[in-house]
DNA sequence: TTGATATTTCCAGAAACATGGAATCATTAT
DNA sequence: ATAATGATTCCATGTTTCTGGAAATATCAA
């Protein structure tokens, strides 16, 4: 379970411009992640200022990180992001419809005390 | 839809532990909402501190607020929370499964595509 | 109007964050 | 060992954020 500490540390990774196009990039890069230097060259960031928020990113949780040869591979945390969005999820509604939109849509938690067909 | 920049104030919005107090206060206080002065008395928050703060939360997108009288009254925005899930789950594993964990639950924007029986 | 209550704005200081040049560390190839 | 490549750390600078005291604004009651 992730704490409000934890959470706050996890949006904080999230909450600015270019961590947040690094995580998307290793999200969408899978599980077998990317070298640090394919992310800069692919996003246009210098070395040290992507180390910097690799370092961040990986400090909060969201990403690990590898060492393969000459290269750090960086892949996105799937599981901590699965809990952020269960903890903000948890929060919302409490049971009780708060809107059409979401009144149809079952938070996390609760999908996962059910099992799914 | 949300953009990325969007998405990243609303992260910032939430990344401060005294917001991210406050807003889950809201969240649970319902559409109904609270007046400012009650969150204060609630969290132990000076009402300069808390009015720089939901500010904050406000400008984000993250709560509304209405006067009634000499209060005003703030209440969770649940439609750009659900947004903001649906903005980190869409690119959260793009239909491939990512973990057992995640694998077992439908993100919602995949979820939003199907009718709930 | 005067007074009380609720909230916000103004302000200044302290702390945290973001950036990139230069130097350093780690790994592999010759 | 030397060189080359990939990545990180060190450091200085500029920017943003957080905080709360004091003053201002808004609404209602008497």
């Amino acid at each position: 379970m992730m704490t409000p500490a934890t959470a706050v540390d996890a949006l904080a990774a999230l909450a600015q411009e270019t961590r947040l196009k690094v995580f998307r990039l290793l999200v969408t890069a899978g599980p077998t992640g990317l070298a640090a230097g394919d992310v800069g060259a692919q996003l246009g960031i210098p070395a040290n200022t992507l180390s910097f928020h690799l370092k961040a990113l990986a400090q909060a949780g969201m990403v690990t990180s590898r060492q393969e040869g000459r290269f750090v591979i960086y892949a996105a945390n799937y599981a901590v992001m699965d809990d952020l969005i269960a903890f903000l999820t948890d929060n919302c509604c409490q049971g009780a419809a708060c809107l059409p939109q979401t009144q149809q849509v079952a938070t996390i938690t609760k999908r996962r005390t059910r099992s799914l067909a």
